[in-house]
DNA sequence: ACCTGAACACCGTTCAAGT
DNA sequence: ACCTGAACACCGTTCAAGT
């Protein structure tokens, strides 16, 4: 193992232990049992070292078994993508920060180009579409990890007390639905049904 | 103007000219003319100040003029948080991080609610749905100011040379389409038409 | 080539002291 | 009540020096 995949392990060891603030140059080094002075010439910079760390939990999306369906394929990588940024909570905040031209974060891209095509979306929709669908995807997760599904989110009684009354017609309305918390688990599925119905409506009827 | 109200400005007026790394308790007690020990017993802490400065932003998004199109409705606050975000590009990470409960973050879900229910919209399917449309726009919003949609994310040229030949089947398929450069202000607008496909959808036949 | 150690210019926050 | 100033335990990074 090089000491730059050393360095790696380290940052995403602690990543993943005590969050991305606690990833900081010495907090490294002393993992890796040296002085912090030392990681640069192995990885440049901080902003590097992040870049980088992305870069390998991004890998473990790989590999990507070539399904006959569509439908399963895009399933199969929102659910994979959900799953990696729950075991690294840390790198939702990333994604959005750069364009994702890992090799293995393009073969990712690749395979939902090639499952957009195979759905029958039109070529000049699908870059498009698979911006649309990441974006539902990693920010679904990033709400997840970083706290806007968080308690309170959905049940605003502590502000409902701060507004006249009144101010809130719809949440009155929907007051029986908002009372009881909502299973995550469910509503990405839902929600991806949902997308994949948006597909079938962009879809032409001869696919090839 | 109250010295908290003088410090909330102050802290944006930083954000917005140098980046959210830029507002330290330092800078921001310099632009207020005062020690950074003074700013405490006004915003508690900085994680606090950071929460403060996202529910003063999002008051921008007040009044919403209330529409009889539900369309016109939904289309015009999507405009508008894009429009907030690209006046205040740090403002998206911080929603990605905490639920949105300020008083006016709250009427912003109420009309959104209500815009769902006018739809047609089943009372059930509402929160669900306003989380996956604000989820997509607030991610949109994010990729721009925060760089995910930057250069290199839809030419991935660099580093189709470090996979093998045919690595890519999909981008060669789109490679015509994947030359120009995306425009992102109709990328959005085609997005949001085809979410508005999928709200009609899932609404029912009788509104009420 | 790889690493160390001191230094610089920063952080957020505590604490004791001033008015 | 509001603010100051010194201090503490941190940052990322430069630089000169060691092997």
């Amino acid at each position: 193992m090089s000491r730059k995949e050393e360095i790696l392990d380290a940052a995403v060891t602690i990543a993943d232990r005590d969050g991305l603030d606690a990833v900081s140059m010495r907090a490294v080094a002393d993992q890796v049992g040296v002085t912090p002075m030392a990681l640069y010439p192995h990885i440049g910079s901080k902003a590097e070292l992040l870049a980088a760390m992305q870069g390998r939990v991004l890998s473990e999306l790989l590999p990507i078994q070539a399904g006959t369906d569509w439908r399963d394929q895009l399933r199969q990588l929102a659910h994979a993508s959900r799953g990696l940024a729950r075991r690294h909570p840390w790198v939702g905040s990333l994604m959005f920060s750069r364009p994702s031209v890992a090799p293995d974060a393009v073969r990712v891209t690749d395979a939902i180009y090639q499952a957009l095509l195979d759905a029958g979306v039109p070529a000049a929709d699908v870059p498009r579409l698979e911006r649309m669908l990441s974006t539902f995807v990693l920010g679904y997760a990033l709400s997840e990890t970083g706290g806007r599904f968080g308690p309170s989110s959905q049940d605003p009684r502590g502000t409902r007390g701060q507004l006249p009354d009144g101010a809130l017609p719809a949440h009155t309305r929907l007051a029986q639905w908002l009372a009881k918390p909502a299973d995550w688990d469910d509503e990405f599925a839902t929600d991806l049904a949902d997308l994949e119905r948006l597909i079938e409506a962009l879809a032409q009827p001869a696919p090839e």
